[in-house]
DNA sequence: CGTAGGATCCGCT
DNA sequence: GCGGATCCTACGG
């Protein structure tokens, strides 16, 4: 079922197209343990112009280099002190724009996506969630610039099923306090490894 | 099933 | 210093 890598210029669109051309298409990730491979179910697309949640709102930083450079190649961050996110980098280089992968489901090396999931309980919540998805493919810091058209690279993308667009929802960002009303995320409805929906904003409750 | 609180640290103001 | 594109555990219904 897993189809061929994509090639760049399939990848060098708007995030916003971009995202939902990700919909069903396959990550995988090779590593020492093996391989884990996922269809992405949930992803998000970020802007660097006009979009005040974006790593690149405020221009270009040693961080989120990646993200301003050629399609097709993996944008890795740390948040919240512990978890690393991952993107897929569109549009052309010199323009900054990624789509973050929020879920995805596990179809190979599940029994290694276990084994660096502990805490889920079920298989369906192995890569649901931005950093359980990377936790679970063994996504790192050291994939941070990954060329994932390149089949050479430990980490790369692949075409899928085609998701009908009856089959596909989307709304707000999840955890985005900023630009509330940009519905930017996209998810296969049917899938039960969506992550729930959370508010952006204060995280804690004023108390 | 839902919410609450804590963990933990890098990037940017 | 502050807060975040989050997750886990505990606890209440």
């Amino acid at each position: 079922m897993t189809g061929r890598l994509f090639k760049r210029e399939e990848l060098a669109i708007d995030p916003v197209d971009l995202a939902q051309v990700l919909l069903g298409s396959v990550l995988e990730c090779t590593g020492s343990e093996g391989t884990v491979r996922a269809r992405l179910v949930e992803v998000e697309a970020y802007r660097g112009e006009d979009d005040p949640a974006s790593h690149c709102y405020r221009g270009r930083t040693a961080r989120n280099t990646v993200m301003w450079g050629p399609a097709g190649h993996l944008y890795v961050y740390f948040v919240y002190g512990m978890h690393f996110c991952a993107n897929v980098v569109g549009r052309e280089d010199g323009e900054a724009g990624a789509v973050l992968l929020r879920a995805a489901e596990i179809t190979d090396g599940a029994h290694l996506a276990r084994s660096r999931r502990k805490a889920a309980r079920k298989d369906v919540e192995l890569a649901r969630g931005p950093a359980r998805l990377t936790s679970a493919l063994g996504i790192g810091p050291q994939h941070n610039g990954a060329d994932l058209v390149d089949p050479q690279s430990p980490v790369r993308l692949l075409t899928g099923e085609e998701i009908p667009a009856e089959r596909v929802r989307s709304g707000p960002r999840v955890g985005v306090a900023a630009a509330m009303d940009t519905p930017w995320r996209f998810w296969i409805d049917d899938s039960p490894a969506v992550s729930l929906y959370r508010r952006g904003g204060r995280a804690r409750p004023a108390k």
